[in-house]
DNA sequence: TTCAAAATATGAATTGCAGTCAAGTATTAA
DNA sequence: TTAATACTTGACTGCAATTCATATTTTGAA
C-alpha cells in the first residue's frame, strides 16, 4: 500500500469489524489501486491498459469495473494516494519550520524535486491536466493553510489563496515537465520556487533568501511507496 | 484559413511558382488545418475523429496521414495556427501601448479572456498539457520580448524570461480551465493578472495598478477565425 | 503526343484497447 | 440446507487510430 494503511491499523480499535466479503472488497481494491500505480509507474498512463492492471492485481478485467468507473478514475485514485502520502512526509518536515514563509517554499520545492527526480512521477507529468489537479485538490489543503498562515505573519501578501495556490500548483507542473523533458535543468527549480514565493506577494530579494536556505531531507518512505531514480523506460 | 494566409498572399512577390501538385499539396493541407479546427471548435478534441476531419475536408481518410504524423499532430497544428492568429491580433494593440508594463498584462489577460469566452478555445483546455506547451511556444516569442522589455524598463524584475514565461503559461491554463469549469469567475482575471505581474517581478500595488487599466478591445477577427461565445455543446 | 516512373490519394482491412454482460461462484441469513 | 444476494470473471462488442495494397494523378523524357 501506498498511502499509508489507515483502516487496517483503525479496525482493532474502531468501527464494526469487517465481514469476510467487506475484507476482500477492500483488499481488491486496495490490489488494484497498488497495481495501477506499480504499472503506471513503470510504462506511463497511456501505455498502460486495464488488462495489466488487473493481471498483476491478479483478480479479473472485469473487477476493477466493479470498483472504479473508468481506467482514468482508478489510475486518478492511485495518484491521489501517493499525492497523500507525500504531503504527509513533506508535513513531518514543515512542522518543525520557525518561519512561516519557509513551509510553503519547502513544499513547492519538494514537489517539484520529487516530480522531476522520482521515476513514477515522471510518467504522470505526461498527463499534466490530471495530474494538475490531483495537485491542486491533494496538496491543497496544506498548501493553502500554509499560504494563509505566512500571510497572517506578514511574509505574504496575496488576495485569494485558492488563486494563488492553483496558478502556484499549474506552474509546477509546467517547469517540472520542463525539467523532465530536458527544456530545464534541475538547478533552474530554485529559481522557480522564487517566483512561485513572488506570486505569493513576497519580495524578490526576501524570495530568494528564503529558497536558498539548506533544505532538510524528507523522511525515507515506505519500501512500497520508495523513490527510485532515473529515467522511465521508453515504453509504448 | 485562421492564422493569416503567408504563403498565398507571398506568392507572387518571391518564391519559385508553384506547380499544379505543390498548390494541391497546399490547398490539402489547409483543409485539413480548417476542418480539423472547424470540428475540434464543435466537439472538442477527444470526440474528433480523423474521419470527420477528413470528410469535411473532402479527402479520403488515408490522405491525412500524407501530411501529418498522427492525429494528434494534425489537431495540433490546427491549433498552433490560431495561436498565431490570435498573438498578431493582440500585438496591433499593444503596439500602441506606451507603459511596457502593460503589454504583458494586456496578452495575458487577453488570452485568458479568449480561452473562457470562445466556445472553441474551452475545449481545447480539457487537453491541457497540449494547450500550455502550444501556449509556451506559439506566444513565447511574444511574451519573452515583452518581459524583457518591461525589465529594461525597470518595470519588471525577474531573473530568466524563459523560466517565467513557462510558469506564466501554465497557470494561464490552470486559471482558464477553472474559469471554463466554473470553479473561478470571469471576475478572478483581474487578479490572476495581478499575480502574474508579481511573478515578473512588480510590487502589488503597481500590479493593481496595471490590471486595473481599461483595456481596448481586439480588431475583429477575421470570419474564419471568429469568436463565437457561449458553451460548448455536450458532444462525446 | 505518348508513356512509364514517381508521387499522391484512397478507403477497406487491421489492430488494439476500453468497457459490457451473461454466466459462474462465493457469501449471507433464514 | 437453501434460496437470495453480492461479487467475480473473461469472452465479446464497439469504436477509432493507423496501415497498406491498389488506384489515380502528375511529371518529364522520348
Amino acid at each position: 500500500m501506498i498511502g499509508a494503511g489507515g483502516k487496517t491499523a483503525m479496525n482493532s480499535a474502531s468501527g464494526p469489524p469487517e465481514t469476510r466479503s467487506e475484507r476482500r472488497r477492500r483488499r481488491n481494491r486496495e490490489a488494484l489501486i497498488q497495481a495501477a500505480y506499480e504499472i503506471v509507474s513503470r510504462k506511463g498512463i497511456d501505455a498502460t491498459t486495464v488488462h495489466d492492471i488487473t493481471e498483476r492485481a491478479d483478480v479479473g478485467l472485469g473487477t476493477a469495473y466493479n470498483y472504479f468507473s473508468s481506467k482514468d478514475d482508478l489510475i486518478l485514485a492511485a495518484i491521489e494516494q501517493s499525492m497523500d502520502h507525500l504531503a504527509r512526509r513533506i508535513e513531518t518536515v514543515t512542522d518543525t519550520f520557525d518561519d512561516p514563509a519557509q513551509v510553503f517554499a519547502y513544499g513547492t520545492r519538494t514537489l517539484m524535486d520529487t516530480a522531476t527526480t522520482d521515476r513514477r512521477w515522471q510518467w504522470l507529468m505526461q498527463r499534466s491536466e490530471v495530474i494538475a489537479d490531483a495537485i491542486y485538490r491533494c496538496f491543497g489543503p496544506y498548501a493553502m493553510r500554509d499560504l494563509l498562515k505566512a500571510r497572517e505573519a506578514g511574509r505574504y501578501r496575496f488576495d485569494s489563496a485558492e488563486l494563488t495556490w492553483r496558478q502556484a500548483a499549474w506552474s509546477m507542473v509546467g517547469t517540472s515537465l520542463a525539467v523532465c523533458e530536458n527544456k530545464l535543468s534541475t538547478d533552474d527549480l530554485t529559481e522557480a520556487v522564487v517566483n512561485l514565493l513572488c506570486l505569493a506577494g513576497m519580495d524578490r530579494a526576501g524570495a530568494w533568501q528564503v529558497a536558498r536556505r539548506p533544505r532538510p531531507p524528507l523522511p525515507a518512505a515506505p519500501a512500497s511507496a520508495s523513490s527510485p531514480t532515473g529515467r522511465p523506460e521508453p515504453a509504448r
